[in-house]
DNA sequence: TGAATAGTGTCTCTAAGACACTATAAA
DNA sequence: TTTATAGTGTCTTAGAGACACTATTCA
């Protein structure tokens, strides 16, 4: 038997199929507060709990695929960052049956969003993390997500996907210190992040103190 | 309906199913080169060629649990390091059907593997990730593992896993030399593991030059 | 005693941390 | 002029990097 023969003859059902599917943890800051993205569920398990927005991954469709299908259902978002979390594989996580859910994380500036309906909505995170309220793991899957991007602020770029393409750096080292949960100086934070920076001629005005200077992300 | 009718009601075949591997990357140090545990293929696809040990997820399983089995299948081992890398969904990586690979990662010193027979054996890492001798996307996996460790090294204690219980600072120094891909100096590395460190009253001997002391890591 | 490797002392330089200062808008 | 926030200068300290030195074994 050759390779093409061997393939012809191949019968997938002769493995064990499993049901599979992508969740997403997208998060903002609004109100000086990490956000994160839940919908309210209209069945059950759990009906009536919130829940991280997900698909079933099809047998078609990557992972990152069915990532980008959830994140454009649920919001009108494309295009934004995103990166996956981690593969959740406990055998009793959904009561139904047995099912795989490959978290996903992504991070956008609250101003760029406009949700679909009242379907989904933010939440303050880690609050959610830490409460019952959630269906399946996800409040479990919420926490790792936090956990990641804490981790990364400090040795990755991630902390300007939550701000718009012009920005401020007292709104900047705002976000850095939502995500790091603490208070930064204004020199040492100017300094440690200047090489990343595009400065703007632009100012903001209006406001009833020294204007600030608008920069853009150096690519 | 409520929830334990819907329960009772609820037909898993109604969504679609999918095949799910684990896929191991086990690493050791050998001969000063890291190098990665493969099987040769006994079957069609890619008969003949290189790839990571792996196992179908099976219903019941959890996917630590499925990497264990994969482990023990391939090696004699229990109880090592080991984490979860990533998980790969590209819709072609396997020319049968459609199946889904969550990888992880694993370090085990040389001198604690005994395989069980000619089926798996190590080969370098950097060198299989960079040729096409590999089945599957296996190479790009090989290539994630390596980065992922290699980024762990120096904020992390994974360094300790490649060596014994008990080891030499010379010994230490080279793992840590071999994963960052450069050389170190001495007195800097050692200060800074110093605290990680146990010190024990044992010596090496033998040698035709001056003993090192024998430490074991902190707990 | 010399070859070989183990182990230590210390200087320099950079970057993080802390804090005080100056600048510029509106009311 | 006051209030409020934006933005800068600089001292101190911890740690990384570089390198020279001493120590101990066997042949």
């Amino acid at each position: 038997m050759n390779e093409s023969e061997f393939l012809a003859s191949y019968r997938p059902e002769s493995y064990e199929r499993l049901s599979v599917t992508v969740d997403l943890v997208l998060f903002t800051i609004r109100d000086e507060t990490l956000q994160v993205l839940l919908t309210r569920r209209k069945e059950h398990p759990f009906l009536g709990r919130l829940a991280l927005p997900g698909v079933f991954v099809r047998p078609d469709e990557t992972l990152d695929a069915s990532a980008e299908r959830a994140l454009s259902q649920k919001t009108g978002l494309h295009d934004i960052y995103f990166e996956q979390l981690y593969t959740w594989g406990d055998t009793e996580r959904d009561p139904r049956m047995r099912v795989i859910s490959v978290s996903y994380c992504a991070l956008v500036p609250w101003e760029s969003i406009s949700l679909p309906d009242g379907d989904a909505a933010f939440f303050p995170a880690s609050e959610l993390a830490a409460s019952q309220e959630l269906a399946f793991d996800h409040a479990r899957i919420i926490g790792y997500g936090i956990e990641r991007i804490r981790n990364k602020v400090n040795y990755t770029d991630i902390a300007f996907s939550l701000v718009g393409e012009e920005f401020t750096l007292p709104e900047l080292q705002k976000v850095y210190e939502i995500l790091l949960g603490m208070p930064l100086y204004k020199a040492n934070f100017r300094r440690k992040i200047a090489d990343k920076l595009l400065e703007t001629d632009k100012m903001t005005s209006g406001a009833a103190h020294r204007p600030s200077r608008i920069y853009r992300k150096k690519v």
